[in-house]
DNA sequence: GCAAAAGTGTTAACAGTACACCCATGT
DNA sequence: ACATGGGTGTACTGTTAACACTTTTGC
């Protein structure tokens, strides 16, 4: 650096200007297995996100996304990665940035702008997780998801949240959503769901964050039953297991005492 | 808002934890048109980006993207609007958020990040347009782009910045670009330039953001080269026009005085 | 006439959809 | 035996890429 630049910085002085407080929230989903009955039946998978009960003002006893403040010395990311695993316990391997939410009025404590990420854990770590109560000893629950006819419903046990949005566009265009009505939900958090989910199912329609769901080795209807899950779709098997053939590799594996012919295990290629 | 809400947040302090100052940066792009030998022929026209020379340090003389500090009250996109419309004169009509960065170590004036946008300005308007001064009266210049083989070549006359970069994956496995030479940008801009580029491309492949850089009303071989100019790849013309078919509709106008059979004037559908 | 762009038609290759069919297994 | 998922083949349909060809203008 010139000495030049160097003055000039000795006298600059970031804090005359005002600066927000900036967090992270994220919306992690993962998969729910719901078991039917018959000794052969494949287990039904349903989409499911983490949310965490408030348990201060404002919004006391609302839910929300697990989140927090950025901290020096730290990007946006590794806050998101941060937290994510301070209230899950589980190695976050996957984020994706889908927004950022600056309203002025977003936040009743003041300024508050929210990076609004997307996260995928793996089913398996799902179920032998215990997921830990937050700083705050909030409780956490995962909700299984609805989201159909701009009306999401969020249902954990006997507790139901719902929101009905509309996708609109800004005065600059960009895609997002309005809060018709929200029930439960704390914040804008029913807008960050709306789009993250929108998000993952365009995804997810491209075999895209499908895996992230899985464990290392997976047959291809639980792959398949996994996209139908997140998106809402149906696919027929056999032109599914066409399109995704160059994307899987096949092991020497294959799974044992189903009731029906064995499967073969396959992982991601590439 | 309960009683116990409002107690609550009276006796809440944001200014007691460490908070970022926050920046909207743009990357506006637009096609610059050169005229080719021969009455007859369709000038060419060249993707071009607007680049601000810092006139203070740090960066001092190096080549900055239009942007500026985030101000109480405003959202990170009316913060990218206005911080635009100064720098142009131009009414800004699409934005689009490409990414965050974060980087502790991004800026040598402290603790900022970067909300990264990506803008189109119609070509009509370029030529008219006088580029304002900034604030602190530094030159602000159209660059002709190139990109190919991951190195970015920006020209604006005797100017020429240049960058190799790498398409990477972070730890949470968020497509980035890694910088591994860069002359005369000023901080991570490269990187933000690399994404923006790579973003209008994908969308431009796909017929979006083609139209923002054209009037109202454009002749599909207009529309045409405007997409062969953004993602560098050739199209046949007939399999355009198909392909677009159903996203423009037809005027009753023509062109005139071209050397060649009139064009029939289109407008965007929908 | 001629060069340039405007615009239409044709074909072959490819990808996507729907469905029929056989295989292998545990109870 | 049979229900269930595993897995392959095939006919049909729509989309895409490549190329040939005609039209219309200003000089």
């Amino acid at each position: 650096m010139h000495p030049e630049e160097h003055e000039f910085l000795k006298n600059y002085r970031l804090e005359d200007y005002p600066r927000p407080s900036v967090t992270a929230d994220i919306a992690v989903f993962s998969l729910h297995q719901e078991e039917l009955p018959g000794y052969r039946r494949e287990p039904e998978k349903k989409l499911c996100i983490l949310l965490i009960q408030r348990g201060n003002p404002p919004f006391k006893d609302c839910w929300a996304l697990p989140g927090g403040f950025l901290q020096p010395g730290e990007t946006v990311e590794t806050c998101a990665g941060r937290e994510l695993q301070e209230e899950t316990g589980a190695e976050v391997r996957l984020l994706r940035h889908i927004g950022i939410f600056s309203q002025p009025e977003r936040d009743p404590r003041g300024w508050i702008i929210s990076n609004a990420f997307l996260s995928v854990l793996n089913q398996e770590k799902l179920s032998q997780m215990e997921i830990q109560g937050a700083d705050d000893a909030a409780c956490a629950k995962w909700f299984d998801i609805e989201f159909t006819q701009n009306v999401l419903t969020l249902r954990s046990g006997e507790i139901v949240l719902t929101a009905r949005v509309k996708e609109i566009r800004n005065q600059f265009d960009m895609p997002e959503f309005e809060i018709l009505e929200s029930g439960g939900l704390a914040f804008d958090h029913a807008k960050i769901i709306a789009l993250a989910l929108r998000y993952l199912r365009q995804e997810a329609r491209e075999f895209r964050l499908i895996f992230d769901f899985l464990p290392e080795t997976f047959t291809l209807t639980e792959l398949q039953k996994t996209q139908e899950a997140v998106t809402g779709e149906p696919t027929l098997p056999a032109n599914f297991r066409r399109k995704i053939s160059d994307r899987v590799a096949g092991t020497e594996d294959f799974t044992e005492g189903a009731g029906h012919r064995p499967a073969r295990l396959y992982r991601k290629s590439e």
